[in-house]
Formats: C-alpha cells, structure tokens, sequence
DNA sequence: TCCTACCTTGTAATGATTACAATATAACAA
DNA sequence: TTGTTATATTGTAATCATTACAAGGTAGGA
C-alpha cells in the first residue's frame, strides 16, 4: 500500500515542482523504506549515490512531499526526531521507544475512526496521526509489523 | 475526565516525589486546561503567581508527569513545540494547524482500535497519540470542543 | 542553444529542549 | 524544634534538529 516511486515524483511534477536526480534519488528511498525514516536517516542512504547531496536538500524534498499531502509527518519516536510517513492508507503505526523505529499495524477500526473525524470536522482534515508507544519485545524479537514483516529483521537494540 | 490537581499531585508523592509549591501550581495549572498547553504556556501562566519560577522546573516537572504516566505528550500542533496531553481517557484529538490549539472529541471507535493495539502488542503499550489535523472554520468560529465547549471561545487566529 | 525561474549546496541562524552547577528546601529523624 | 541530607529550583550555557539565507547550478521551455 505504500507510494512507488513514480507515484511519489508524478505528485511532484503534476504540483508543479521539477525532476532533479536527487528528488528522485529521495523518492526512491522513500518508496523502498517502511520503517518511517527520518530526514537524516534518508540523507545517509540517499548520499551512497550522490555523495554531493545536501541535507537541506532532503528537508526541502521532504517538506513539498509534505505540502502536496504525499506524504505525512509523524512525529518522532522517543528520539526528538521527524519520522515521515510513506504510506498514507488508514492504519495504526506502533513506535518502539528504545530503537525508535515505526511499523505498521493493520487495522479494522481505524475505518470508523477516521469516519467520526470526518463527521466532526467536515472536509478540513488534513492529516492524521495514530501511534502507540511500545518496546520490542526482546533484542531478537521486535515488534511485529504487519505491513511489512522482513523488516523486523532489521533492528538492533542498544 | 481530565485528572484533578489532586490526583496529579498524588502521583507525583506516591512515585517519591516531593511536594513543592511549584510543583503544586503546576499540578493546578495542568488541572485546569483542556487546551493541551506546551511549557512555555503553563510557564507563563503559573509565573503570574510564583513569579521566581524557572521554565526549567517546568519541563522538570512536566518530565516527571511523563515518566509516571500521570499525563503524555502529544507532540507539536504546527508548531514545533511540545503539547501535553491530561486527559488520558481513550478519545481523538483535533489540532488546528493555524492556532495551534487542540481539543478532544469522543470517540467510540477508539476502544476497538486501543484493544487492537493491546491484542497486537500487549501488555507493552505505554502510550498513545491519536491525533487529526484540521484548521477551525472560521476564525470566530473554531474547531468544536465535545468535551469542554467552553475553551472554544478563547481562540484568535492572527 | 539560450533564458530564467527554480533547485541545490554550504553555512549560519533559530529556538525548543536539556545539561550543569550553585543555592534552597522538603522530608525525616533526633 | 532543630539538624541533616537527598532532592528540587534556578539561571545560565550547551545541544541539536530544523530553517533561513545567498551564491552558484540546472531543468525545462522557447
Ligand atoms: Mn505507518
Ligand atoms: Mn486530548
Ligand atoms: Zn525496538
Ligand atoms: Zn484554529
């Protein structure tokens, strides 16, 4: 359910904005991470192929994916850092407070929710966050993402 | 719904805290506000009566709330400043990007989505936001409050 | 190919939050 | 009540993610 890359440029470009190969180089890494990566997190990756890439230049990226509405903000995970998210379906995202990391939960009554939201405020939603703090269970077993299981794998613990 | 002061104040003395005035007024100030204010603002509002308190205590207090569970943090509204949340009552909040202001709406879809979460992660939950984006309608007119209507009146949008 | 408005980059500024150290005081016991 | 001590408060300095800025680069249309 999350954007592909060609998604996520063809917002771009139909808003107006311009192909540069670093958006581009972004939107790739965002479409491939379901981990709901930070600015920084996507800068490291992003700088492996164009390592004359800015740090701004993400934020910026970031920040017109954002005004689009291609993407959201979810707010940080016990780190005091902006974590993006790619997939804009309803669901709940569970944050792990000591590896900081995000995945997704699938979710029946989100639905609902999102239905009384709209009832309440009409068509001036904008966005939406639902994130439940949490801790990986064990250093070998985080938490369980629904979305996307192989990226359970991933995590290390301090 | 929202905790009384006494009740903050006696979690704070049942977790080993001491009692202070600061920490007493602080306790009243959060109290009485369904505006989930940031620090500066209980700051400000608490200063009029303890003039030599520190915006330091405040965050230090506001840290202890945290760690013993007494209120949570809901992020930023717009602004990248910290809102505090009170009412730890299962509900949805609504923010508004122009004021920064947010309010509380019932919810009955929430529970299902909370035992969701449960069912997914445990005993492990620590916390949760569940917060929707929006802008008031008018600036006379702004987002509705089914908690505390009142609050509804003292918004000005600039 | 040329133009120009938009983009990228490096660096500097911002501002909320946190760290620190000196002073004050709540809580407990004598 | 008084003394003791661990904890709290305060003012200031540091942190660090994010944003602002200006100079040079480039996408995209003519
Ligand atoms: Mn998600
Ligand atoms: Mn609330
Ligand atoms: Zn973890
Ligand atoms: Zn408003």
């Amino acid at each position: 359910m999350a954007k592909s890359s060609n998604e996520l440029l063809e917002a771009l470009k139909s808003a107006g904005f311009r192909m540069t190969p670093q958006r581009t180089a972004i939107c790739y890494v965002l479409s491939q991470r379901f981990d709901h990566p930070t600015a920084q997190s996507i800068y490291e990756q992003v700088r492996a192929e164009h390592p004359s890439l800015s740090l701004t230049t993400v934020y910026q990226t970031l920040d017109s994916l954002l005004k689009i509405g291609a993407i959201t903000s979810l707010g940080n995970a016990g780190d005091d850092t902006i974590h993006f998210e790619v997939n804009t379906d309803p669901h709940i995202n569970l944050a792990c407070l000591t590896c900081h990391r995000i995945c997704d939960l699938r979710s029946e009554a989100i639905h609902a929710l999102e239905k009384e939201v709209q009832q309440a405020v009409g068509s001036k939603v904008l966005s939406g966050r639902v994130v439940y703090y949490s801790e990986c269970l064990e250093k070998s077993n985080p938490l369980e993402c629904t979305y996307h299981p192989s990226v359970n794998q991933e995590v290390v613990h301090g």
